[in-house]
DNA sequence: TGTGCGTTAAGAAAAAAGCTTGACCTTTAT
DNA sequence: ATAAAGGTCAAGCTTTTTTCTTAACGCACA
């Protein structure tokens, strides 16, 4: 099937799954469509799913007391979202997850993606192996935002992801990077 | 507080309660914020809590097999709202509530209701009075459906509610009153 | 057998979203 | 102390989306 050709692509780039193993993956996979503005998760119901987008892009925000808005995660074709916390502990999500385009989704239900894993010792390694390296991108964000300037945070994502910068809105971008849209309003400008 | 005089007023209406009742009442409350479009109720979940709108506006619909929403309640300011049905029985529900505008709501669980009702009468005899008035009016609404034409009952609604009528959009309106949007339109003409 | 209302489709109108700019303020690193 | 960086607020402009209207046509039923 081709919504699972980007999926298992994504797999096979850390381990290698047998034809029965790869069947019964792709069998706990629910796919959904969800059109721009849609909601994913929100806050109030648990997270059921882990996703990937197999088409569009999606935005995982936080609001705070004030309702300011915080966006955690800008997630395009070929990632992975959820509110995690939820997802894991079972726990009512607190996080918005919203698409910011018409897109196709890939679902997984947690009990299901950890039967599969304990049974499938490659599968496992495959989420553990991914899981790492999104940590290891986590910290390095980290790392970005207590050390350097709006500035420099504005066009070290831009050149890292364009085609990302150029797609989704402004303001999107702002609440991910900590910097005010008017803020990047003149950064642009100035260039 | 602020928030809590909307629902302490509603409740004045009808019973008075003593400062530590009040004090009590309002311990079950929690406060929520939610995005326009975001659903607070929704197929498969537990309707939990009872709501109160402080700020904003929700309606409560219903989908049928051929995608079409069915609005059951359309609410705004100092209107409750939840899907009754689960929210008593502690079922899934069946209906979407959805926020047509960011909203502020006050939510109460329904053992925290229970509980609080059976200790306190006048709290008790609140809710008993309140709900009986709002059964009232849903037989009324029951009867102008099948007994009087769309243009009747547009016209109606729209005397009886300006503000929410200029307030919600066409489509919730109709919706509501099992008119569709083209033929509000062509009633409005008309006049 | 015409009136009332539904459906579909297209366009117009209105509203909302998104972006920019200026004025002004606060924080912080010289 | 003060300049640079970046925040907030408000206003205005542009673009996109949503909502409303209208026309054409069909069906039911009084």
């Amino acid at each position: 099937m081709n919504v699972y050709k980007g999926i298992l692509n994504h797999i096979a780039r850390y381990v290698e799954l047998s034809e029965s193993e790869i069947k019964e993956f792709i069998s706990i996979l629910k796919t959904t469509r969800v059109k721009k503005r849609q909601f994913i998760v929100q806050p109030g119901f648990v997270s059921e799913y882990r996703n990937y987008i197999v088409e569009g892009s999606v935005r995982v925000f936080y609001l705070d007391d004030l309702g300011k808005e915080h966006t955690v995660i800008i997630a395009i074709e070929d990632w992975f979202f959820t509110d995690f916390y939820s997802y894991i502990h079972r726990t009512p999500a607190e996080y918005y997850a919203e698409a910011l385009e018409d897109s196709l989704i890939l679902q997984m239900k947690y009990e299901d993606v950890e039967e599969l894993c304990s049974r499938i010792h490659s599968l496992s390694q495959y989420f553990r192996l991914f899981t790492e390296r999104s940590m290891a991108y986590s910290y390095k964000r980290t790392i970005s935002n207590i050390s350097k300037t709006s500035e420099e945070r504005y066009w070290e994502y831009v050149n890292k992801y364009p085609q990302i910068a150029s797609r989704v809105p402004q303001y999107v971008l702002a609440s991910y990077l900590g910097i005010s849209p008017e803020s990047i309003s003149r950064i642009r400008s100035r260039s």
